[in-house]
DNA sequence: CTAGGGTTAG
């Protein structure tokens, strides 16, 4: 009887602990642990999985690794739910090579990777640019015989991008049946190479599904309709966001934000983010990167300057989005100089870093800066637009510098060849 | 107790 009394409070413990650890209080969810061993509760294996889950979701999977030698200690041995979250944590932190030596554990331990370790990995593959990589995993499911899950098939439509809407035809008439999670993926995947109409029929056959329950496809669809310019629309649907009573979390407020920011209406953007965070909402660093925007679009590049300030106060000090929208924002309103020296002090830039620089020079007809740049920008081994080659080359020729134009096109053709 | 969908910049 008392032992059947422990079990259910074992069960009442992991449920505690599990709300708390999901909430990232990680110190009070070790708090309930220890308080429940002190009046004889016994930690099982769920207990630790879900401290090793939220550890390697939140801190990092070194952390997570530490448990397995206290709930070895406590006489438990880690399971494949112990390992697969081990693995999403390398995937999410980009610490793919400590993956062998975690097979090699469970190797030992007889322990065989599921379609959930496969799925992590096989995603981690896509998200990273590494398709190849992916399939291979892939292969390896279908190989080692191992059951498919519909999670599966919506990772391999993301890795496939361009042909999702045929991949979902071909799954349809395989007998599967695609849920909301499948028919979001290929609309956005249809979205993103502006598959417009394609994307909107997903959309209408998911309303008539009664698959938009929750406010996923309404935020895709409104993004979409805000950046192709068609507000009107945008609005209906982040109205209907609204007033749904879907419940909203920081990415559907984001969605809605970023219309407030857009159409500059600053005071509604302020004003939702103060209630988003009474809500209990936590600002992240999409939420910062729209409002920086919102801000440059104005003008306020001097609040948009002290927001950046506060952003990496509070430690997204790395938000490329942010810092390059802010460049943006100088180079648009002709602070050239202040953009390039920004510019010059971040560790961190990518393809659209250079782009907006090298076409604030053009702007500003600075052409021989604006190729001195994308040289640099391909050097780096970085894309560059075509656009962007045209400018530069258009702008040296207009100038009189038919020279430096060609020379700079016969550097681009160069430098191609021994990129690819 | 673990994996898959929505939001940002040129």
């Amino acid at each position: 009887m008392q032992r059947i009394k422990n079990k259910l409070s074992t069960r009442l413990m992991n449920v505690c602990v599990a709300s708390l650890c999901k909430a990232k209080q990680l110190e009070k969810a070790e708090g309930v642990i220890v308080d429940g061993i002190g009046i004889g509760l016994q930690p099982d294996v769920v207990t630790y999985n879900t401290l090793i889950a939220a550890y390697c979701r939140f801190v990092g999977i070194d952390v997570g690794y530490s448990i397995i030698h206290r709930m070895k200690n406590a006489g438990i041995n880690p399971d494949i739910i112990t390992y697969n979250s081990l693995i999403a944590g390398a995937a999410r932190y980009c610490l793919l090579s400590k993956c062998p030596d975690l097979f090699d554990e469970m190797f030992e331990m007889s322990i065989l990777l599921d379609i959930w370790s496969y799925n992590t990995l096989m995603n981690c593959f896509f998200k990273l640019g590494k398709p190849d990589e992916g399939y291979r995993v892939f292969q390896d499911i279908l190989l080692r015989d191992v059951s498919v899950h519909s999670a599966t098939f919506n990772i391999l439509i993301n890795g496939r991008g361009k042909d999702a809407r045929r991949f979902l035809n071909e799954l349809v008439e395989s007998g599967h049946i695609p849920n909301a999670i499948t028919c979001t993926t290929v609309m956005k995947c249809c979205f993103r190479y502006r598959q417009f109409e394609e994307g909107f029929k997903i959309f209408a056959e998911m309303r008539s599904k009664g698959y938009t329950y929750d406010a996923f496809a309404y935020c895709t669809v409104a993004s979409l309709l805000l950046k192709t310019g068609r507000i009107t629309e945008a609005n209906e649907y982040l109205g209907y966001i609204i007033t749904s009573g879907f419940s909203l979390n920081i990415v559907s407020f984001n969605t809605i934000f970023n219309l407030y920011c857009k159409e500059g209406q600053l005071d509604n953007a302020y004003q939702l983010l103060y209630e988003a965070e009474k809500g209990g909402l936590e600002s992240d660093k999409y939420t910062h990167a729209i409002l920086i925007d919102g801000l440059c679009r104005i003008g306020n590049l001097q609040e948009a300057q002290q927001q950046l300030n506060r952003m990496s106060e509070t430690g997204f000090d790395s938000n490329l989005v942010a810092w390059n929208s802010f460049i943006n924002g100088l180079c648009k309103a002709g602070h050239l100089d202040y953009a390039t020296q920004i510019f010059e002090s971040m560790d961190v830039k990518d393809s659209v870093t250079y782009s907006t620089i090298v076409r604030g020079l053009y702007k500003a007809r600075r052409f021989r800066a604006a190729s001195k740049l994308l040289l640099s920008c391909i050097r780096g081994g970085m894309k560059i637009l075509k656009s962007d080659k045209r400018i530069v080359i258009d702008g040296l020729r207009s100038c009189g510098l038919t020279h430096e134009a060609r020379k700079v096109q016969s550097k681009i053709r160069l430098a191609k060849l021994l990129h690819y």
